[in-house]
DNA sequence: TATATTTGTCACCTACTAGTGACCTTTTTA
DNA sequence: TAAAAAGGTCACTAGTAGGTGACAAATATA
């Protein structure tokens, strides 16, 4: 038994198995999780296939332990949430969203991600959707249900259709055309109209819960 | 050459097409567009899969004739217009868009052909978003535009999102988690909640037009 | 009826897929 | 230093993919 790792030599086994997980990342942002082929990872790191299956015991669970060390999320929401938040979050969701319609275009390995949570049923991606929604929620108990009270409901509703709505549009800018709605969704303007759109639905939507209190 | 077409007979080239993309159809509904291979179809469809090379000229061709021939949007968008529309399109758009939400949320095969429109480059498949907005840029020039004016671009980036959100929403409830925001999409209350947040979105919107005209 | 054409089936080829046993090499340990 | 353990490579199996030539059966045409 070894007590210490090593890590200068040639052969070392930690090093190698970021090497699979570093060419999961670099198939699935090129080819899509369609093109993750245990042949093709092994010869994308560079390394025999046979030690997918030594060291994570076979492709699946290699694709499970790359998309558990992924942490999208933390990047996005709830990086850095405000110690006081006076407007029940207004100022802060309405920058949070806009800023992850940017992140989400110019990130196509999450792109691929949601896409492959989309279309391959898939534990490891259902768990990364629950830790997406257990980190909204936090954001819904504490700072929406406060402030909207009964309204809180719509404001799901909005959420919801702003989130899935920045996630579809930024995904189908990829393939088949960039145009939606005649919004071309790779130009300044055209992004610049969908940020517009979401700023005004969140200002309406804080609006009402004025008029209501 | 034969002058008329034998329909009563065992041996028929067109009806053995339609078995085809019947099977096309059938396949992509519950394997979706990745069980679309040469065998399985060929299966399905209980013929050889030499005739699928000898009557389409290959694989690619068949599935483009399947897309082609579907037709989803005119069963959606435009499928009865009203003759005289003096809201502004109000409660036609939001009839539209909340009809869509359920249309798309029954309709696994449509929601399958979604789905392979963001995950497979494929010329019948753009053709058909080119389509699309064809028939939503009608409803834009003669309807919404006299309507809103300067205020179009708003509105625009309201429908992009809101479309784009229905759509996400409903193929998230296939896998992977049926949860978004808290809001359980299989659900009747869940479904409603996202139609009543679309219907303030709309309501909102108009009213702005009301103010700044 | 004899011939040509079309419809359909089958066997086979090549390429690529996931997965594994045998083996060699490097590193660690006794 | 000798033995054991771990890291890494290669060759092979079995299954499945797309695609095609040869052939049989049914239908149309002369």
């Amino acid at each position: 038994m070894k007590e210490e790792k090593n890590t200068t030599s040639l052969r070392n086994k930690e090093e190698s198995k970021k090497k699979f997980l570093r060419a999961v990342g670099q198939i699935i942002t090129t080819k899509g999780f369609s093109g993750l082929k245990v042949n093709h990872i092994a010869a994308k790191a560079k390394l025999d296939k046979k030690l997918i299956y030594r060291y994570f015991g076979g492709l699946n669970q290699l694709l499970d332990e790359y998309v558990q060390q992924q942490d999208f999320w933390s990047n996005v929401k709830g990086n850095k949430v405000p110690e006081t938040i006076d407007d029940g979050g207004k100022t802060f969701v309405t920058k949070m969203l806009t800023e992850q319609f940017d992140y989400v275009f110019q990130n196509k390995e999450f792109q691929k991600v949601l896409l492959w949570r989309l279309s391959e049923e898939r534990p490891s991606l259902q768990k990364l959707a629950e830790e997406q929604e257990k980190s909204g929620e936090m954001l819904f108990e504490h700072i929406i249900a406060p402030h909207f009270g009964e309204l809180t409901n719509l404001y799901r509703g909005i959420a919801a259709i702003i989130v899935a709505g920045l996630y579809y549009l930024n995904l189908s800018t990829e393939v088949n055309g960039t145009i939606f709605c005649g919004i071309d969704l790779t130009s300044e303007t055209g992004r610049n109209q969908i940020k517009d759109a979401i700023k005004f639905m969140l200002e309406k939507t804080y609006n009402e819960a004025q008029i209501t209190r």
